[in-house]
DNA sequence: CTGAAAGCGCTTACAG
DNA sequence: CTGAAAGCGCTTACAG
């Protein structure tokens, strides 16, 4: 049983390969008879085109690539959840399919194999962008479209799509401050994801705006995981005194956090206020409630898809980027 | 600036493209002086091999398709999160890369585009396995490698990697009659999926291996969705009186219960016992933390990937499976 | 409206 | 140890 090509179908109805290719994807009109004489033999010969010929002949994948978080965080983490959702159902729309790639960069390896890539996508999504991230010095380099899901390190010459990360910090803080909170611990995420430092500006300002101030001592910078919450966190505790309210890179950290203030026996709310970014299934769910930040992640999933595929396809070409407001969901742990 | 090519590599060192992609592949020797003068140009030119040229010569493209469910259970299910952390974890190592499908079959779009591809992939994993599933039989009709993660329906030609999710079931019933409950609630998946089935007869086996029975009506059948959960559980609770357990098939589906229960003034644990499966995140913040099957979703898919690429590689020829044992962690809501 | 042929950029038997 | 060339299975200008 010989593989069926579009050399076979094409043999079989008595015409070129060429006329089958355009009956098929419809670039050229081919008479009414010939064209269904060769569905028919499509059918019955029961032909696939080869995907892999057609994208190097047409240097076309119809793929895009997403590179996510490690593993580790992708475990725990249902704001990733919810933009790959968002992703997904842009992209099918748009006939594209994913190659999803996790980050495994912290094994340290230069020569990365999902860096050495060319073309077997059409454009690339970028899912925490770092200060000079090397998967974005990689695409701009080789000239491969992609949109950040989060804001670069160097804003000019890159299209993303992020939440107004710092007005919502700005707001979380202002709020607490409001409600009477002056030492107010940040437990944010890695200096190295651009997403810290957005969420320590809005931080600071409103501390400046309230014409408050703060110390450097009560930023805290922790990986993105529940464990590494709760541990660093627990140290904290110990180490700065009288604090009254906790807010935190994520929902996940959020969870350690609350852990560790609940075998602390610190009461929250009544002694500690906390609030979380993401507002995802996690917030509704944990006892107490958590008070989060939506971020809007699918709908940022989807934008930054419809982004990519104009992008990829040519309607855009000057770089721009879309910022999404976010809203502050209250709680019963603040 | 015209592309770079193996040709390009191979005129600026004086040799053949095959010399350039022998040294390149290791797939033969050649001399160290010739290897070190095309690693010298290939660093100057910066030349990556095309991935779509080699797929099509070599006939091979390092690329497993992932069939997912549908976005609307992946934005809420961490289950997925875990299977996926193990899939990528096995083929990072392996060297493969991942291609990943949503679920959109209930869009009734007999020619989804997933299903007319022709080697874009080496072989396929399958999560989701449904009565007479179309992909498992799209997959065995062309050939294409693929391992099913959960119990297909006909298990005589697949490869499947699963929990013993019956043996599960029938624990879970079992420790509930122990605990004095006689009529206990089986909130189910869609029957649609094999796991529906499975779950229900351990289900039946624990009530007859213990001199019960039970009433059809006490098994419904929901959408994994939380909202679905809580939805249909509000009318269960009008319909059946005195009941006094409920096991549900995830623990998203027991979250919707759990709220059900609660607006409903149903004391868990005191006046109503409450088991999901999947021991996700979800079950430890939830108050109360939710008694729930670990089935080892990590585990299941490292496994499977790991199979898969045996399949794929030819180390494996004969159908087998390999079937995960579960524990149950006893938690506040039973 | 259709065909013959070049081309996409690799890999790999076939030869030496 | 290395080269010339066929081949992977499509698409798409070029011709008519």
């Amino acid at each position: 049983m010989k593989k069926v090509t579009i050399e076979t179908v094409a043999q079989k109805v008595g015409v070129s390969a060429a006329t089958v290719s355009y009956a098929l994807s419809g670039k050229r009109k081919i008479s009414q008879e010939v064209t269904e004489r060769i569905l028919k033999a499509v059918e019955e010969l029961d032909y696939r085109p080869s995907i892999t010929a057609r994208n190097l002949a047409s240097n076309k994948t119809w793929t895009v690539g997403l590179y996510a978080s490690p593993t580790q965080n992708i475990r725990e983490d249902y704001f990733f959840n919810n933009i790959l959702a968002g992703v997904l159902d842009v992209l099918h729309v748009k006939k594209y399919q994913i190659h999803l790639y996790a980050d495994y960069l912290h094994e340290n390896n230069k020569n990365h194999p999902d860096l050495n890539l060319t073309q077997p996508i059409d454009g690339a999504l970028i899912m925490n962008p770092r200060i000079n991230d090397v998967y974005i010095n990689h695409l701009k380099q080789r000239n491969i479209p992609y949109v950040v899901i989060g804001t670069p390190d160097e804003r000019s010459d890159s299209f993303y799509v992020d939440a107004d990360v710092t007005a919502g910090y700005y707001a979380i803080v202002n709020y607490l401050i409001k409600k009477g909170h002056r030492k107010i611990i940040l437990v944010n995420g890695n200096v190295e994801y651009t997403q810290s430092e957005k969420r320590q500006i809005g931080y600071s300002m409103a501390y400046r705006d309230n014409g408050l101030s703060f110390s450097k001592d009560w930023i805290i910078n922790v990986p993105m995981l529940e464990e590494q919450g709760y541990r660093v966190f627990m140290q904290t505790i110990q180490r700065i005194p009288d604090f009254t309210a906790v807010v935190t890179f994520n929902d996940t950290i959020a969870v350690g956090v609350l852990r560790a203030l609940k075998e602390s026996n610190l009461h929250v709310p009544s002694r500690v206020a906390v609030v979380s970014a993401g507002n995802t299934m996690i917030t509704r769910i944990h006892a107490p409630a958590i008070t989060s930040l939506d971020m809007g992640a699918y709908e940022i999933g989807s934008k930054a898809a419809e982004l990519l595929v104009d992008v990829i396809e040519k309607r855009r070409i000057q770089p721009s980027h879309e910022i999404i407001q976010t809203r502050l969901v209250e709680r019963e742990s603040s």
